[in-house]
Parts: C-alpha cells; structure tokens; sequence
DNA sequence: TGTACATCAGTGAACGCGCGTTCACTGATGTAC
DNA sequence: TGTACATCAGTGAACGCGCGTTCACTGATGTAC
C-alpha cells in the first residue's frame, strides 16, 4: 500500500502535530508511538518509516507546538499598541482557558518539568521553544538593555510558573487565584 | 526473617525518605518501586508490606519533601529581620547549587509538570506542598491583606517558574540569567 | 506512450524488556498460656 | 519465667501487561527503457 510522496510527507505532518497535542495534553512518557499512530487511525509499524525513535518525534513536537503557539500570540491584533498587546497576551496566556487545555497551549508550561529528565535533542528544542517565548516577549516589552532583558525573563518565569502551578493543583479556586495574582502583578 | 515493629518503622521511613529523592531527582515516572527498594538493599516484595500501591509512596514522598524542605528553609537564622530571611530564602531558592540538585530541593519545582497527570491524592499532595510554601513566604512577606496575598502568590510562581526552567534548559548559561533576573527582580 | 521493475508507505505480528503487583515461603518477633 | 503457636517483614520468582522497536509482507507509486 504504498502512498505517493505527498500523501508521506502530510502523514509526516499529521504524526507531528497528533504528538505535539497528546504530549502536551497527557504528557511524554504516558503516550505511546502506538497512541500517536492510532490517533490517525495508523499502525505503529509505519511510524518508523517517518522517525528514527520516539525521542526524534519528542523534539519534533516540542518545536511544532512552540511554533504553533508563538505565532498564534503574535498575529493577534498586530496593529495595536504594545501596552495593549502586552495586556492580550497575559490574559491569554493566565486564562482558565489555557490552564484547562494544556493540549492545546504553550509547550513550555506542559512539559517543563518533564523535559528535564528527557534527552539532550528534546532539551535542546525545549530551550528554542524557550527563546522563541522571549523572542515573542520583545515584541510587547521591547528594549536593548539589561533592564528590559531581565523584566522579560522574569516575566517569562511568572508566566510559566503559574500556569503550572494552576494546572498541578487539586484545588481549581487556588489554582485561579494564581492566575489572577500574577496576571494583576505582570500589568 | 520477621523484623521488629521498630524495624519496620524504621524501614518504612527509609522507604519514603529514597524516594522522595529518587521521585525529585529523575522523576515519579522514570523511578520502579524496584529502585526505591534496591536503595535500601531490599527486594520488592516487601514494599506492599508497607503501601497499598506505587501511588500511595507518591503521595507520601511528595508530603515528606515538602516537610523536609519547608522546615529546613524556616529553621535558618530565624532571628534575623524578616526582610534579611527573604533575601536568604531567594538566595537558597534561585542559587546554581538548587537548580543542580533536585532530588534535594523543592518537590514542587522538580513535579510540577509530571504532577498535573498523576492521581487526584498525588495533585492533593502536592497542593498542601504548594500551601506549605506560601506559608513558608508568609513569615517572611507578612500580611492579611489582597495585595499581600498577592504578592506571596506572585513570589511563588516566580521563584517555580525560574528553577523549572533553570533545570529544563540545555543552556546552563541561559538557565544562570533565569535565575539572576528573577532574584534581582523579588529583591 | 506503454511496459517491466524497483521502491517504499503502511500493515500487523513478533521481539525482548521492565513495569506494578501477587504469592508461597522463611524465620525472627510477638503473644497467650 | 518458659513454652507453643501465631504473626508478619522481607525474599525472590512469577503474573500479565504495555512499551519501543523490528521485520516479512502488501501493493500502489515512481522510474527506466
């Protein structure tokens, strides 16, 4: 049943984009190639057509949904001032929203605790998705100097910490006070 | 080869005491009750002497290490001003030394993503584990108010955030900044 | 343009492996008299 | 205080299971003439 090269290269597509959703959703290690392949209504063996191993497919996924993510921030309301974006942006990202689809949201905050006992790759595409947070931070809190460098790390730290600390917690009324509390310190 | 009820105790807290830093140190997936056990120079069998499952030590060691560390924090210079305790805190919290060594650090810097996927009493764990720390804060960020509240949430998710990102990035230079701006930010 | 052959995407069963948990067993400890 | 028996902490092998990966196979696609 051989399929034509482009059939390939948009299953190729499909296995990434199914991966970066269950890894973000279900986390790494609870997910199977199996899963993956299944959520296309495929069987594993192919899979190894398409990737070395299952950790190729972790990086992979891990740089498709930072890509995926960061650009969906940034084409929103492109023409607005960056105080006002700045302000979309927290509200978006501090959202119950966000905090109750993980699938669907940034990969930094699904799986950062994860990542650190994962591969050298997958820690590397961890760190690219990382910067590219920063990166998508200049753009609302632009500025050269150490100051404004480190105003984006920090944010970039409250802004990750709390979405995990929400989404960890048992308790969803503690988990929302997290939110509003730094959404309120980050204006 | 019956053991004393001392014995027993005593093995029964060794059994928390191993993976509470095994758990911390690699993560709660990555670590079989084997490895807890093979710590002690026991066998697995045993275990179930002791727990009903793997995901009752969870909890267990979660709590154990969130008591370890909360104490341990609150126990230095508790004479000195509240404000030199919190600099002392930020220092310890967001130092290399926290960053490099886990599985004898904050449990819910090193869990707080894999937490989100595990059982409800490993999530309740870990929120009491979350609470714990925001009282840690409280003696040294006192306040009944809303903005003191906030301030302590904030101070959280900044100090989670900063070391789960720290340890996540492949970059231990990118990982030093992290740190460095969030301290200097909280100062 | 048509034909013969090579390629390779996807199938589905099998591989070895490590996991959490169970179980019959052991022998020292605890208890009842 | 001494003895007989019950208890149960820890052993080590076994259980079923799901994992990542491999492999012989299939048949449509791509290529060479």
């Amino acid at each position: 049943m051989r399929r034509s090269r482009e059939d390939a290269a948009e299953t190729r597509r499909k296995i990434v984009a199914a991966a970066s959703r269950l890894f973000r959703g279900r986390g790494i290690a609870a997910v199977s190639v199996a899963d993956v392949m299944g959520a296309l209504g495929l069987t594993v063996g192919g899979f190894y057509r398409h990737f070395e191993s299952k950790d190729a497919l972790v990086s992979e996924a891990v740089d498709a949904a930072s890509i995926e993510t960061t650009t969906r921030h940034a084409s929103v309301a492109p023409d607005a001032p960056a105080v006002e974006r700045l302000g979309m942006l927290l509200d978006a990202y501090l959202s119950r929203a966000h905090r109750d689809r993980p699938e669907a949201g940034c990969p930094v905050a699904a799986l950062c605790s994860e990542v650190a006992h994962e591969t050298r790759s997958t820690k590397k595409a961890f760190t690219r998705a990382l910067e590219r947070m920063l990166v998508g931070l200049a753009a609302v809190l632009p500025g050269e100097s150490a100051a404004a460098r480190d105003l984006r790390l920090q944010t970039v730290s409250s802004l990750v910490g709390a979405v995990v600390l929400a989404r960890a917690t048992s308790d969803p009324k503690l988990g929302g006070e997290i939110l509003d509390a730094v959404r309120r310190g980050l204006r």
